[in-house]
DNA sequence: TATATTAGTTAGTGGTGACTAACTCATGTA
DNA sequence: TACATGAGTTAGTCACCACTAACTAATATA
C-alpha cells in the first residue's frame, strides 16, 4: 500500500472520522478502518498519535471525538476535498477521477491557496 | 529534512536536472544536491534508483541526461510548477507562498487533470 | 456453559527516503 | 612530491507509515 507522509495521513483519518460523524455512523476505530481500507493495527497506532497531538479524543465506548483543533483540521480538509470535486467534474473530469484528484490535492493545498482560488473561481 | 514519497522524489530530481540544463548549468549530482538541499549521500543513491528506473543516464564526466521518459515527467512536471505558480501569483497568493504550493500541487495533479483546468482557465 | 465473533492492542517486519561518518579517487596546487 | 579539495560511494542510522500474527477482553449465540 502507498505510504502516505504525516500530513496527509492526519488529515484523512480526522476527515474520515468526520464523514462517519455527518453520515450519523458510528465512528469508532474500526469504521475508520473500514473506510480507509487499513489494518486495524494501523488505525490503532495512528488514534494513540491523534490523542497525543490533541487532535481526537476517545469515549469509553470507543467512539472517536475530534478536538475543537481536530474538528477544524477535518472540516477543511473536507471542505477542500468537496469544493475540488466539484470543481474537477465542472472542468470536465469523470467522477471518479475527481475524487482521486480531489483527495490528493486536499492535502496539498494550503488555506490561503485555497481561499484565494475560491474566490477567483467564484466570482 | 520532510521525506517525500517516491513519486514526489522522483518528479522533484527530474525536474532540478532539466531546470540545471535549461539554464545552462552544470547539472551532476553534487549539482542536484546543490540545488535541493540534499546531502551527496541522498542524491546518490536517488541517481542509482532513477538509473535503475530508466529516467536518466550518466555520462562519464558524471553529468545526468534525462532519458526520453526521464525528460517528459521533468518537462510535464516544470510545465505545472511554472502554470501553477503563475495562476497563485496571479489570483493574490505572494511569490514565496506560491511557489511552495506550486512545489507542492505539481505533484499531485494529474496530466488529465492539469490539462482540463487550463483549459478552462484560458479560455 | 461453551464457543464464536468483534474490537482493540502489542510485537515484530518491510519499504521508502532522508541523514551522518568515513571511505575512494581524481584533480589542483604549494 | 605532498597535501588539499571536490565528487561520489558505502555503511549504518532514523523516522514514518503501512503490514501480519497473535494476543486480550467483551459480547453474542448455539
Amino acid at each position: 500500500m502507498r505510504n502516505m507522509n504525516k500530513k496527509e495521513s492526519r488529515e484523512d483519518y480526522l476527515e474520515a472520522i468526520l464523514q462517519l460523524e455527518l453520515e450519523g455512523k458510528s465512528h469508532k476505530s474500526i469504521d475508520v478502518a473500514n473506510k480507509l481500507g487499513f489494518s486495524k493495527p494501523s488505525v490503532s497506532i495512528a488514534v494513540k498519535k491523534l490523542k497525543q497531538e490533541g487532535l481526537i479524543s476517545v469515549k469509553d465506548d470507543g467512539e472517536l471525538v475530534l478536538s475543537d483543533i481536530g474538528r477544524r483540521i477535518a472540516e477543511n480538509t473536507l471542505e477542500k476535498h468537496e469544493y475540488l470535486k466539484a470543481l474537477f467534474i465542472k472542468i470536465g473530469v469523470d467522477e471518479e477521477s475527481a475524487e482521486d484528484q480531489a483527495c490528493e490535492i486536499e492535502h496539498a493545498i494550503n488555506e490561503e491557496t485555497f481561499q484565494k482560488l475560491k474566490e477567483f473561481l467564484d466570482k
